[in-house]
DNA sequence: CTGTTAGCGCATTCAC
DNA sequence: GTGAATGCGCTAACAG
């Protein structure tokens, strides 16, 4: 029926054994078998069985990355990362949705542990401070890396970029334009890069010595709506911020959009900055200010750390940077 | 070590078959039984290994969704309705991308089936249009379901809509509202719906009494810069159209980009519908008109299908809709 | 450097 | 209705 390394070794006149070290690229294979089992392979056209390797060895060849997101381009991004990786090593990626807030998370968890067999878990925010969960994956002794983790830094290997300096970096910027009211969108509240963001804002401030009116910082939950929503409060405010820094790009979209609805300009007459955690502000708006954050290789980096499966704890921090895009002048006398 | 089917037959005090039983629904064991086997099971937390029911077994639990497309919100749509579908099931999804020009593509597919054991496989536009692939598909004996095949209609299950019934009627919508001078902008030439939207944009025309205007409609590929190109080329013509009609939302997001930078009113000045494919121009632009494509029902009557498991060739047909966003009334005189 | 033996955890024949 | 044997395709721990 299915070809099996068992055919392979009588093609090539080797054990199976020997097959299987050339599948593993084990050592202490000479190199004229080495090669000879390896046209076997290619002329039988051989796919070892992942389940009985899963079945009969350590490893699994599959690493899971979890999502609790319904940012479509973000999770995009970590995916394209994560498959890279995999790719790369010749690993498979068990793609799966959870729900931090569910009482079944761990369990549900527990049944890809045990189902699968992964030999790795990649958790993006917010998963990565779900304090049960990673207490969990220890008890089981399950490998994971953590993207941008906001608790517990020694818990795990993991990846990020420093929140807080570069939400810091782009309020400064916008202050160097000449903007002194600042109008903050939030992002959501089970996010840790949520209060780093919110950190990097007030730092900036008060380095310029501006004080922080609490009545321009609007919440949000790093989707579109609750950008309109934000930017919609700030833009009918009395005394409305000339310039509106959103947590990320789905809101900063959001805010844009209320921008044109009320026909004010941008950037010529209300400047507008993102954290472009996605491709949208990329794709959709050009003329907005954003950090850009490199989501798809958090996603590389953590499965690369993974599959490189040292149980040293390593934190790996990636580079922001922040990208003016048209002018972002401060608006010509609209605004206090 | 692990937990076993053993540690739960003899904690429920049976033979490991009838375990088995029960985990595989089969008939034949007493319901006393059956409540028995399943407390254990709970009480221990067992999950039985996918591996060792892949290799023992002639089922996988597992389907694979293939797809070549940088969409992240059509593919995100696709992912959700097939998971959803999967998890009512109890099977797993394999999410892997691929190239249809490239050299490797069924060698590629060829090894996801070995190597994963899958039951099944999901074929999105432009995959199943494959003729290699489905060609090989069949050979293998390999189950598949196709979404909005544009040939071979009996080569498998499928699923679509009716894509030229459904530019039809979005034409005529426009046509309803006092336009004549319609622009289209053609999808990725890859895909079967790009010819099919075409087909009913010229019947509609036809049904009209409008003559088709070849400067009007313009080459596109299905995303943002090709209808940004596509728009900018409809609205510099001389006798620029009063509406635009895109094959799909990425791409009039693009028009309605370039509308926006040649300060033209949408919809005031002009109209600009789409195909939402996606979430997209439901997110951003409420004013569009769009003809709604239930993509996630498509991937998950199309993961049904798989499941069922019939070997029977079914065609599934789904419904559209023409929504109206905003007002799309004629300009008031600025076009011809 | 290479081969032999014994399972991994389950579904699958069959008996009973 | 239920249970005991056999093997899925591969890796592991040993020999040589």
């Amino acid at each position: 029926m299915r070809l099996t390394i068992r055919d392979v070794s009588e093609a090539a006149g080797v054990s199976i054994k020997t097959v299987s070290r050339v599948l593993n690229k084990e050592r202490y294979v000479r190199d004229e078998t080495r090669l000879k089992v390896e046209s076997a392979i290619e002329a039988l056209g051989f796919r070892p069985s992942a389940a009985a390797r899963a079945l009969a060895g350590k490893r699994s060849f599959q690493i899971a990355l979890l999502y609790d997101n319904e940012n479509a381009y973000y999770v995009f991004d970590l995916l394209a990362g994560a498959r890279k990786c995999c790719l790369e090593n010749g690993f498979r990626l068990i793609f799966q949705p959870c729900d931090i807030h569910s009482p079944r998370l761990i369990d549900d968890i527990r049944a890809l542990i045990d189902e699968t067999h992964v030999d790795g878990i990649i958790l993006p925010p917010p998963l990565a401070d779900v304090a049960a969960l990673i207490e969990e994956l220890h008890r089981r002794d399950v490998a994971f890396v953590r993207i941008s983790p906001g608790t517990e830094p020694e818990a795990s290997s993991s990846v990020h970029i420093d929140d807080c300096a570069a939400a810091e970096a782009m309020t400064t910027a916008l202050i160097a334009l000449g903007h002194r009211r600042i109008g903050l969108v939030l992002g959501h509240p089970d996010h840790a890069s949520t209060s780093d963001r919110l950190d990097g804002y007030r730092r900036a401030l008060a380095a310029h010595g501006i004080a922080e009116d609490p009545a321009i910082i609007q919440p949000g939950r790093y989707d579109f709506e609750s950008g309109r929503a934000a930017g919609a409060a700030l833009l009918d405010l009395p005394e409305p911020p000339s310039a509106i820094f959103a947590s990320n790009d789905e809101m900063a979209a959001g805010v844009l959009a209320v921008a044109h609805e009320r026909d004010i300009a941008v950037p010529e007459q209300l400047s507008i900055a993102g954290f472009d955690d996605t491709t949208l502000c990329r794709l959709v708006w050009p003329p907005l200010t954003t950090v850009h954050q490199p989501t798809q290789q958090f996603a590389y980096v953590a499965t690369a750390l993974l599959i490189d499966g040292q149980a040293e704890i390593r934190r790996r921090k990636l580079d922001f940077t922040v990208i003016e895009r048209g002018s972002t002048a401060p608006p010509g006398g609209s605004a206090a």
